[in-house]
DNA sequence: AAAATTACTAATTTAAACTTAATAGTAGGG
DNA sequence: CCCTACTATTAAGTTTAAATTAGTAATTTT
């Protein structure tokens, strides 16, 4: 996929801004709310990797960490990216949708 | 991504299977249909990579080609596997616009 | 105290996506 | 009728993300 501005935009980056949109977690926090709001269980490697390349795209900050979490939020950048990410997705959606209706038989 | 069912299921996937549930395409038609509808433009090494990987599982499947076309049609597999992404990125994408909207300031 | 859960790190492998280029047929305009 | 642009696919090489798995260690629960 090719997305001019925004460079890659994955499934686990977008649920993870997704998951931090209703205020700063951590990596274990996210894991376990974006699996109850998508059903999707994103692995370690998958999470905390997508964690870092955010971090590095400047679309979510570290907060300072408490005990062993490395709790982050999400910048204002990253909410910008979210938004306009969530408008494609709910045009793709909405596209999707009719299309399937309209599916004799199938 | 995990998915247990269903594999990995990337964008491209997503985006073809919407495609081809207006009826049947061949690649270069799926490439124009997704930029219009999508704002995506597919590159053909992702295109026909992806296009070859949902013939394998058989969500999608060849018709008989047209001169130099290969025109393919979605599978009633396709079509299950399709319905079920979008309700998933339905919830996800109205989990995203509620906690977006209640982001102050950002 | 043992077991389960929390929380993250790290390494390897697999697979997808990007980029780019090459190929070749077809159509339209000057 | 030749040149250019568009149509349509194949192919190759590189990069990157994701899956998988294992490991560590602290905390909480039983």
């Amino acid at each position: 996929m090719k997305k001019k501005e925004l460079g890659r935009f994955s499934d686990a980056s977008y649920l993870i801004l997704s998951s931090l949109s209703s205020g700063p977690k951590h990596g274990y926090a996210m894991m376990e709310d974006i699996r109850q709001f998508s059903g999707t269980q994103l692995e370690p490697g998958t999470l905390y990797g997508a964690i870092s390349r955010l971090e590095k795209q400047g679309w979510i900050e570290p907060l300072p960490s408490e005990e062993r979490r490395r709790p982050y939020r999400i910048t204002t950048d990253g909410a910008a990216v979210l938004r306009e990410q969530v408008a494609t997705l709910e045009q793709v959606v909405s596209v999707a949708k009719n299309r399937l209706s309209a599916l004799e038989g199938l």
